[in-house]
RNA sequence: GGUCCUGUAGAGCAGUUUGGAGUGCUCGCCACCCUGUCAAGGUGGAGGUCGCGGGUUCAAGUCCCGUCAGGACCGCCA
């Protein structure tokens, strides 16, 4: 090795030792006759002492250098206690500039700001500083933990393809061609859902992977167009028994690295109750502002848009004191998520009810109002009424809005919990049904023989991990008969030569005795950044894309040559279309 | 595909409402001074396609139109 000891371990033991350390030059403070340049490496940073004769002026920040020299305690009234080497100082004797490095693009040491455009092109810079590098060292670690408790528990890491063909979660394909075949091509894994259902097939019984999976979709902070899942499918297990592990997963990462004990078990709570309680099928569970169904209580009413399917509300604590100005913005972003508006009631100091609504509202309705959603005086309560889901969206909606905007969200806690019972099926708009998980997903055992003559009540065997409004893990116990497996194709709208073309080769396979089985993923990059306190994925992702899906670090992606393009067969004329 | 925010020196910003000379701040950079700092300090200096294109105007960083890039969100995506 280059140096004898890292910068940021040394302590008072090592006073009087020569030691040889490498790395760059975070800070240096030029006085003349005295140069102090603060060192740094993976480990840290310690102090190094230079006099004149040493000629350390020539140092520059992020310079590459290799110093020689002794460790002494700093003398008395020198010592910063801020530091955890701020007890000693390394008294250089030699210093050799291993490299040099040009100005910087940004300051590595020092303030944040900086923009995340600028960091991601020199991200090599960025990642020099500690609190990145750290976010990286974080996952890691949970990495580790992740095969450590997988290990422990019996399963497999098995590889599966890159270049493949598409899977049914319903993203758009990244394609590649294929120079083999003209006019053929791979699609990338939008997750390996069909491999790891045969590799159940082939009696691996507990296979699971850190999957690359990639979905050509739009977007956003927890969204990058390639990601990481751990991938996890057991045979022979029940809803309870991928539960368990999960938890045993999630578990031991938050303990190891936040030092938080998971409730265990989670508490589960169905998707219906998700809905009604939180307008949301990932509630963030941190804050109350629990959704109120008002259907019943204005099912006599006589004004017209509370006479409604479904009406529910939400209060806003304090909100009453908001400016005609704040409550048209709501309006706005109501209207902005595609709703017609959001009605609103201002319950007063005294009690008595204001805003545009109220006046159309009944005596004995604005009686009981306050009361019936549980607001205070000074709060304002919002509406919405209409379809039920879309109403609940809306107010679920709001709901987090007001937990930013009061500040009622504890960023302390953690709010873990399984969402269950998720609906089979959905109404794909144009009179049909879709999947709400993928095709493959199994009924509840109770809707096992029934699920395609009540597609809108039947629920599947799935399950969702969530942490802080956040979806981190979801999957399912799925369906292992062909003929339950053609019904829910039925459902589906799915022809038999459909079905074939797309995934015959699963169907095949289960003609071979498929054992029962089911499985789960964790989005890794979610998990992580909620580990490390990130804002977004790309934080603990080491070369993110931007939201056009361009890496400002390398420039990609890039225009090819026509020479590229030929022998790529990119333009090739299909045989016959697909 | 849509809505909103942002774009001014190497970095971070102010200036844009109400048009009047690239006007300013903090940091960094360069030179010099400086023996105990740790965000060192001092003196001096360099550094600008105000994202890009067009328009209005005697005059545009500022107003208008278009466009590009970044970010947040909706649609989309588990």
């Amino acid at each position: 090795m280059i140096r004898t000891h890292e910068a940021g371990s040394l302590r008072k033991e090592h006073a009087g030792e020569q030691v040889t350390l490498a790395g760059w030059v975070a800070r240096r403070r030029d006085h003349g006759g005295v140069v102090f340049i603060d060192l740094r490496d993976a480990s840290g940073s310690s102090q190094v002492v230079f006099r004149e004769e040493d000629d350390a002026h020539g140092l520059r920040a992020e310079y590459c250098v290799k110093v020689v020299g002794e460790v002494r305690v700093r003398p008395e009234g020198n010592e910063n206690p801020d530091l955890p080497t701020g007890e000693i100082e390394v008294v250089a004797s030699r210093v050799e500039v291993l490299s040099e490095a040009a100005p910087l693009p940004f300051p590595v040491e020092g303030a944040a700001g900086v923009s995340e455009e600028a960091r991601l092109r020199h991200r090599y810079l960025d990642i020099r500083r500690p609190q990145v590098a750290q976010a990286l060292r974080i996952r890691s670690k949970a990495t580790y933990l992740a095969h450590e408790v997988m290990h422990e528990h019996g399963f497999n890491y098995i590889e599966t393809p890159t270049l493949t063909r598409s899977t049914p979660e319903g993203a758009r394909d990244f394609l590649v061609p294929v120079r083999l075949q003209p006019g053929s091509w791979y699609a990338l894994p939008q997750s390996p859902q069909l491999f790891k259902q045969l590799l159940m097939v082939a009696g691996m019984e507990r296979y699971y992977q850190l999957a690359r999976c990639f979905r050509d979709e739009d977007l956003r902070a927890d969204r990058q167009p390639e990601f990481t899942q751990i991938d996890v499918e057991m045979s022979f297990v029940d809803q309870d028994d991928v539960i368990a592990l999960g938890e045993a997963l999630v578990g031991r990462v938050w303990k190891e690295i936040v030092g938080y004990e998971l409730p265990s078990p989670l508490p589960r709570m169905t998707y219906a109750e998700a809905m009604a309680r939180y307008g949301s099928d990932k509630p963030d569970l941190r804050f109350g502002q629990e959704l109120v169904e008002m259907t019943e209580y204005f099912s006599g009413t006589s004004f017209r848009v509370f006479q409604a399917p479904y009406v529910g509300a939400v209060v806003m604590p304090g909100g009453g004191s908001q400016t005609r100005r704040e409550l048209d913005a709501w309006q706005e972003w109501a209207r902005s998520r595609g709703a017609k508006g959001l009605a609103y009631v201002l319950v007063g100091e005294d009690g008595t009810l204001g805003g545009p609504v109220a006046k159309n509202l009944s005596e004995s309705e604005s009686a009981g109002l306050a009361e019936k959603v549980g607001a205070a005086p000074g709060d304002a309560v919002f509406f919405a009424a209409g379809k039920p889901s879309e109403a609940r969206d809306l107010l679920g909606a709001a709901r987090l809005e007001i937990g930013r905007r009061c500040g009622l969200i504890d960023e302390s806690q953690w709010s873990f919990l399984w969402v269950v019972d998720a609906p089979m099926f959905e109404e794909d708009g144009e009179g049909g049904w879709t999947a709400v998980h993928h095709p493959f997903t199994g009924p509840k055992p109770e809707w096992a023989d029934n699920f395609q003559d009540h597609p809108a009540e039947a629920l599947a065997y799935a399950y969702d991990m969530v942490c802080n409004g956040m979806e981190i893990g979801g999957g399912s116990i799925r369906i292992h008969r062909a003929e339950m497996q053609q019904r829910v194709f039925d459902v589906l709208g799915i022809s038999k030569e459909e079905a074939e073309s797309k995934f015959g080769f699963l169907l095949e396979a289960f003609k071979y005795g498929p054992p029962p089985h089911g499985g789960i993923a964790y989005g890794w990059d979610r998990i992580c950044m909620l580990l490390a306190g990130g804002d977004s994925i790309r934080d603990v992702i080491a070369f993110p894309k931007t939201a056009s899906g361009f890496d400002p670090l390398t420039g990609a992606p890039t225009p090819i040559t026509g020479e590229q393009r030929k022998e790529a067969g990119v333009d090739a004329k299909p045989k016959s279309e697909a």
